[in-house]
DNA sequence: AATTCGCCCTGTCGGC
DNA sequence: TGCCGACAGGGCGAAT
């Protein structure tokens, strides 16, 4: 699912295709994505605006118009594609042994197709998102910082001092602490994957209550938080099913997990065979050794 | 107030 | 081969 490194990743493949390009005219074909606007009004309010600067904050995109600003959340399988004109139309998915996929480089226009961005000289800007659970957004000039999607998101955890950050852990909270780490308020951007991944690096149970956690326990885990982003940004995100990158490609940090996706298969670090459990309603792989 | 639960959605996969 | 249930999970609103 994209969280903050696809996002990221997203966000800077999308600055130089974007950036100061027109939109001719727009398509919401799937309605229920747009939050608090009148869907008969989306197309008619984005046509002729200018895209002035493609921004990130946490695992939000938006893309500031000349007048007003597009909220995106890419959900668990929301793609954005650039698609430059005379790109292949209609390409046939290809039938691999992990199943259906899009060839790489190319910009399908199916069913999932949700919304479609014509902008300049036939460039397009497409999203795509097979099981809907992204969201868009329309709002006045720059107040997307002000929606009530954004407005209480916590710190951007690459921005962040992890000794700032430290003192803020709940003192006396008794929720394990990977549902702190996806926790949206207590930072941006954190989702299954990297939550996954810092607790390994950092050596933490992902059910450790928050209050019994010390203080060099957090900073570790905070640094770790940073690390494996940093990390998730350089591979340009995890591929292991529907994330793309805007240009159709995939990224490259799913084979570099230490966690994530590894339950069954030997730690990396101690050999000991990782475990698959649920933590915070989500499933969850850990190390019983490393991680303490 | 803090925390958990149920729900939204569709493609994929394992079991029979 | 095909059907069916389980599963994947971000974030919100309801329930506890």
């Amino acid at each position: 699912m994209p969280e903050l490194p696809e996002v990221e990743t997203i966000r800077r493949a999308l600055v130089e295709p974007l950036t100061g390009k027109r939109i001719v005219s727009a398509k919401l074909k799937l309605p229920r994505l747009l939050l608090d606007f009148p869907p008969a009004e989306f197309a008619a309010k984005l046509r002729g605006q200018t895209v002035k600067a493609v921004i990130r904050r946490g695992k939000y995109l938006v893309l500031e118009l000349s007048k007003d600003s597009l909220i995106v959340h890419l959900g668990m399988t929301g793609q954005l594609t650039a698609a430059p004109a005379r790109a292949p139309e209609n390409p046939r998915f290809l039938r691999t042994v992990t199943g259906l996929q899009k060839p790489e480089g190319v910009h399908p226009v199916d069913k999932h197709t949700h919304m479609v961005l014509n902008l300049d000289k036939g460039d397009r800007l497409l999203f795509r998102d097979p099981r809907t659970f992204g969201k868009l957004a329309l709002v006045p000039g720059a107040s997307w910082k002000t929606h009530p999607r954004l407005a209480k998101l916590g710190p951007e955890p690459l921005e962040m001092k992890p000794e700032a950050i430290a003192r803020t852990f709940p003192a006396n909270s008794l929720r394990p602490v990977k549902a702190l780490l996806l926790d949206q308020e207590f930072v941006a951007g954190v989702g299954n994957i990297y939550a996954d991944e810092a607790l390994f690096r950092a050596g933490i149970n992902p059910k450790r209550k928050v209050k019994t956690l010390k203080s060099d326990e957090k900073l570790r885990l905070l640094k770790a938080v940073k690390d494996v982003l940093r990390k998730g940004i350089k591979y340009q995100g995890t591929t292991f099913s529907d994330y793309r990158k805007p240009d159709g490609g995939k990224g490259d940090n799913y084979e570099r997990l230490l966690a994530y996706g590894r339950g069954g298969f030997p730690c990396r670090a101690c050999g000991t065979t990782l475990r698959k459990t649920v933590v915070a309603q989500r499933g969850t792989v850990f190390c019983p050794v490393c991680q303490k």
